[in-house]
DNA sequence: ACAATACATCAAGATACCTTGATATATATA
DNA sequence: TATATATATCAAGGTATCTTGATGTATTGT
């Protein structure tokens, strides 16, 4: 119940709707990479991400000084069921363009 | 997305996600079945109701002074998939016991 | 070692949501 | 017709959430 909540609750934002299609259309990405992307401040992309993770659709893998997000993997299906819907929605995101250097 | 948003927002609630359930294990029940069942008054249960039917995942019938609330019928596979995720969820809900008479 | 970069976290203000109590409406009963 | 019942809606206060700007931490480059 706590853990259904916390889903929920981790969608029921449109940044983060934005942010979890972002990630499951381009792959792992790095903070700085969404926030270019969005136009938005970091700390504020940092937040939606931490609640994106902490709800179970995202992982962290840190690289140097660069932490990439991804969709978790293996994803439960009622997890995979969302992404799918989110994936139906109509929603103008922003185009990726990687902006780190490697 | 929008839409989507709406549908989402309206799981976001504790209170919400034991009355749909308590909607789907009972079948159609009125407002006050529901106010009796979970002791809580009227206008809360009321605008839970509500937001429940807004977001799609109810009718309303009425007959009488009374307001029958069922699950919506047909309903969409999405939605679906959300009400199989809640019946699997632990919680306590309260029994049912008729509290009107038609 | 020092400076810069990438990210996380915190406090404060703004906004949205939930609960309650009061009031409104509509139907049934006496 | 008057009263009681069932439900809906509104205003006000409390609580949670979002955004921003500031600060902290770790890593890279000079």
């Amino acid at each position: 119940m706590e853990n259904f909540l916390q889903t929920i609750g981790a969608l029921n934002d449109e940044t983060r709707l934005k942010i979890l299609r972002f990630i499951d259309k381009n792959g792992a990405v790095c903070v700085c990479d969404i926030e270019s992307a969005f136009g938005m401040i970091q700390s504020r992309i940092s937040r939606h991400l931490k609640i994106l993770k902490d709800a179970g659709f995202l992982t962290v893998e840190r690289q140097g000084r660069w932490a990439y997000y991804a969709i978790r993997s293996p994803l439960d299906r009622f997890r995979q069921d969302i992404l799918k819907e989110i994936s139906y929605l109509e929603m103008d995101l922003p185009e990726f363009k990687g902006c780190c250097k490697p």
